[in-house]
DNA sequence: CAGTGGTCTAGACCACGCG
DNA sequence: GCGTGGTCTAGACCACTGA
């Protein structure tokens, strides 16, 4: 609770020292997923910050969704549920503009040394091992995604060792390995459905098929997870949203 | 700038009515693309708030892009530029990360009754006329975007008699009729070339290809401009972002 | 230099959740 | 009733812009 390496010599300004330190406390987890936060006045008086000052840091984590604001009873770190992470990071819809549930299913794991692709959107170090999760997702027991999901073992130890894997895997993530899925970035492309995949996912050869490759990112803003997904949408639409919030880089 | 039906009556946060009361000054053009907003003490004094209080308003539009904030110089309502417009809503990228800059090519405009479906994407009544304008889209040359915009003629009056039409269109949408475009959503689907369309992009039939539906909102949150494209990507990416907010200091 | 937005403070009161 | 976050105020000082 003491001051650090104290304030002023640090020419950023205030709120974001300490938005900073408490986006440290929580991907060091110090603070656990659903563990509350001092409250502002106590984070206010610990700092020796004004109260002002403490809102505006917290008003940011919220806004980035690494902390939940609840008036009356607290600020309480971020806890990932399978309905969270369907809702920020699935953007399938049917035809009616309803959100798509999939499932899962003949999910395998192994684990090896990365390759050079994996290398570089993991961006992890030549010789650095990932788990390779391979699965069917299904929607109404339509097969309908085939998907390779890509982690690097070194923030996920054991996890190719689980017996069972949840259908969302960003609050397992979170849940026990405290890696928290902030962003992810997806690039799009319309492919043909080639022997192999056609028979995964029952369909004609040469049926049109989206490609979708996602690099997730934590807390650290590095990458967490690479996944490249073909998926037979057959009159479901991928949704994208443009121009809230975005800021010249 | 006097008090309008005064204040304490409404229930809501006195920042959101100040928020809500620039807004309609620009969306109404009282305040134009590019005009200087007054300084935030002037605003404080006209409305009889304190500056922080109209700080979080300003604060609140430069964060949705309605307005840009210049350190020592003022707040300005802002100024759609081609450069914008391409940045904010355009997504198309190179195999190596680049953006793609189109050009546009046989650009045909003509106006017609609305069919249904384009009824329903821009929610305007039975019998309401619509500019229709097609084109074909160029990178590098080749072609490799066709596309189909549709816009109630209520609001653009006059466009279908333009000459010329530019590249990128929402800045024609702000700077001549004052329609500002600040969200759009993309619907993308896999399909392939059909006859038609493998003749307009020099493919062949059966190409995989691209197809984005995009309904672009306006300031007052209605729909502005529907627009269908049959893409083909060829090696470039749709890129999407997922989650909000970007990088820790 | 005066005027602008950007940061920071100290304190007030309100609205909510819960015992 | 008490502690929480949510709103609002009044005033201070800094950093930047441009005449």
């Amino acid at each position: 609770m003491a001051m650090p390496t104290d304030l002023k010599l640090d020419p950023r300004p205030l709120y974001a020292q300490v938005r900073e330190l408490l986006t440290r406390r929580i991907s060091s987890g110090a603070l656990r997923p659903g563990a509350p936060l001092p409250s502002e006045l106590q984070i206010a008086a610990d700092l020796g910050v004004s109260h002002g000052t403490v809102r505006k840091a917290l008003d940011a984590l919220a806004i980035e969704g690494l902390v939940v604001r609840r008036q009356g009873k607290g600020t309480f770190v971020v806890e990932q549920t399978p309905q969270d992470v369907h809702f920020r990071f699935f953007n399938i819809y049917t035809a009616d503009g309803r959100k798509v549930i999939p499932d899962s299913r003949e999910t395998r794991i192994k684990t090896a040394k990365a390759t050079v692709v994996e290398r570089r959107r993991l961006a992890i170090d030549t010789g650095a091992r990932v788990v390779r999760l391979r699965r069917i997702r299904t929607h109404g027991d339509q097969p309908f995604i085939s998907e390779t999901i890509v982690i690097p073992e070194a923030r996920f130890p054991g996890l190719a060792e689980h017996k069972t894997i949840p259908n969302t895997l960003y609050d397992l993530y979170q849940a026990e390995f405290g890696v928290l899925v902030v962003r992810a970035e997806d690039q799009l492309e319309p492919v043909v459905a080639d022997k192999n995949v056609s028979s995964q996912l029952a369909i004609a050869e040469g049926a049109p098929l989206m490609r979708i490759e996602r690099v997730a990112f934590g807390l650290d803003n590095c990458p967490v997870e690479w996944r490249s997904s073909l998926c037979n949408l057959a009159g479901l639409q991928y949704v994208a949203h443009l121009g809230q919030g975005m800021a010249p880089a």
